[in-house]
DNA sequence: CATGAATGAGTGTTCATTCAT
DNA sequence: TATGAATGAACACTCATTCAT
């Protein structure tokens, strides 16, 4: 799907704005503002609010799969690095696509079934399916522990980037850096959660629990 | 502040469609609906939607406080069986009232200074005020190691739970759970949540990171 | 069902609206600029521009049913004066409700079936059956001759009386009564349209046609 | 005025849809997509939708006139077969072009000097002026009574035929004809209006009122 | 104290039409 | 000549809120 100027305008203004009030919060009228055309351009283009919304993920989850796909095959390099470069990666998308991720956050907590939610759904099966493989390869060649529950795994690592997403206004302040620059405090954020994964991560993959 | 009958079903309709559809999707010709009273009740009682969610924050969050400042004075149980109690106690909450923490969620997402973010922050900080001394605590003994950064580490907890609740279908599917009977499925959360976030809250605290 | 002033204000402004400008032709803001009401309104009382329209024939047809239930027994007058009788009824009804014969002839002219399409049906299906026991009655008793196509003749009577109604402009051009008082129109029209119809049905009723 | 292929289909189209949904039923896009051109076309070509209708009428209004100009000279036939003879081609008319019909009566209907009631209105005129000479001629010979309203006369016609027509499936219905083929049900509309309104106007024609 | 009635602003969407090419 | 893009006005309808009682 090739999208015009005044399309991309559109799909880029629908997710700052669902991404700041979500959806029902955001008027096709604002949207129209936000992205200088009219309004009946929306449905013009779009057909409906609700289609807006599918072509907003439609376009922003096709830059945002995991590259685990490379990863699988490269032997230069050890199962744990891998998990840690997956970690990068991961963190990364996240943060750069802030805006997007919170449109999905909103939207996993809608109580239906809408279009967008199977979207998701289907995203983070392939996700979980790559991941998998990659654990699994770790655990065969001895380097993880057998046992781990990935789901609650990558609970933890979506979770987590989510959460300090979502609470980075607390974050700053509690932390005293309210005034660092937006871009600085990014790379700190993404410095910060890198480590702070991989290490839990390490955790999981090759200690066994003691109880 | 002592609630009404009605006006007690009029909150508790308000926390099951704002967790549901979320503030702008739930009407309140819905909630009056969902409450079985009419609609302008809600104005009378409470004066304006806005406010219903503010009464809505201020009825469930005094529920809600961790039972933090009782363990702090307890000498009989370790500093790291705190923790686990501190962990026990949380996941239940969200448990159990998992409407109410999917509006916190939602509302943290928007980008604006609302009376309820600011609810929210001033719980959060409560809670992590709380905590921060039961760490110390650990730490002074000798029990914990150095440099913790606590918020980081709450981060994971609240985050690896939200993601749970919010993505509790995809946890079902993947793991061929879907029939499972609610209440089941629940206890199965609570104990596969509560041992994950022991293990990775151990390796937080005690275990140094080695680079 | 007891309609409210308003309520009725905004039937009787439909009422006028739907017969000169069709369903489509008429918007709901002139239906309520026309009934002196805010455009609400008419969402709030009746739930939809469409039930609306069902609100309007549902109110006029209640007075439309032809009175030819008592005439049946009536045994003091002969079965012709009886058809005549209901023929003066019949172009009453419709001269002092021509817009709401106007909404019907609209309305039978769309090609779907409309709820209001159905109620259409049932009316005239049961003023069918009266008249028809009317007529066997005759032809019971001699009056009137086998075989009259009751349908065809009643197509007749509607079919005259509808298009007089629709066309009334052009036959006082015609007439050169353009200058008349729209109330003596009205009664020169009833005279002209009863003694006509009177005159066919009494030689659709009672000569044998002649091939 | 000659119009091209397009233009044609556009003219098609939009005779259907006016016929089926009215003129504010049908919209531009509607048409233009039955039509298989693009929308801007219509607007194009035409000027506008209002001028697409004029269009339409001006079109169909070629082949609709009555041939009574040819029949007035014919001596080898009676005043009685001349007038059977116009009942037959009208009622043809009117069967065959039922769609442009249905379109005449909505338009009739509106309570506004649209240039389309114009264009009605002079239609009516010259048909009836002609129908005119030949009841006149009719009475001059003696074989037509005086007094003849010949304006209710042709109001019966057309009211009955256009009633037919309108209420068509009501007719087929209490006559259990819903399982008829179409083309069957026409010729078989056809013989029973022709008859009927032959009968009629012999009535009407011939014989004296008695009061 | 409680509520049906009422309101004006706002919702998403469609409209007939025009513009740039 | 022909058309996809674009527009502003209008559409039916719903919103949170207020008012009169």
């Amino acid at each position: 799907m090739e999208y015009s100027g005044k399309q991309i305008a559109i799909i880029n203004a629908a997710t700052k704005l669902f991404a700041e009030k979500g959806f029902d919060g955001a008027s096709v009228r604002d949207i129209a503002h936000e992205a200088d055309v009219n309004v009946a351009m929306i449905s013009y283009y779009f057909g409906s609010k609700e289609k807006l919304m599918e072509a907003v993920f439609e376009d922003k989850t096709n830059n945002i799969k995991l590259k685990v796909e490379n990863l699988l095959q490269d032997e230069g390099i050890s199962h744990l690095q891998k998990v840690n470069i997956l970690i990068d990666d991961y963190v990364d998308k996240f943060i750069h696509q802030q805006e997007f991720h919170k449109i999905m956050m909103r939207e996993q907590l809608i109580d239906k079934n809408t279009p967008v939610a199977c979207l998701i759904h289907e995203l983070k099966k392939r996700n979980l399916e790559s991941i998998k493989k990659l654990i699994q390869d770790g655990q065969k060649s001895g380097a993880f522990k057998k046992n781990i529950d990935i789901v609650l795994m990558m609970t933890t690592m979506v979770g987590t980037v989510s959460q300090m997403i979502t609470a980075q206004h607390f974050y700053k302040k509690v932390n005293n850096l309210e005034h660092m620059d937006e871009m600085e405090f990014q790379k700190l954020m993404r410095k910060k959660l890198s480590a702070h994964l991989k290490n839990l991560f390490k955790q999981i993959l090759t200690t066994d629990e003691q109880r």
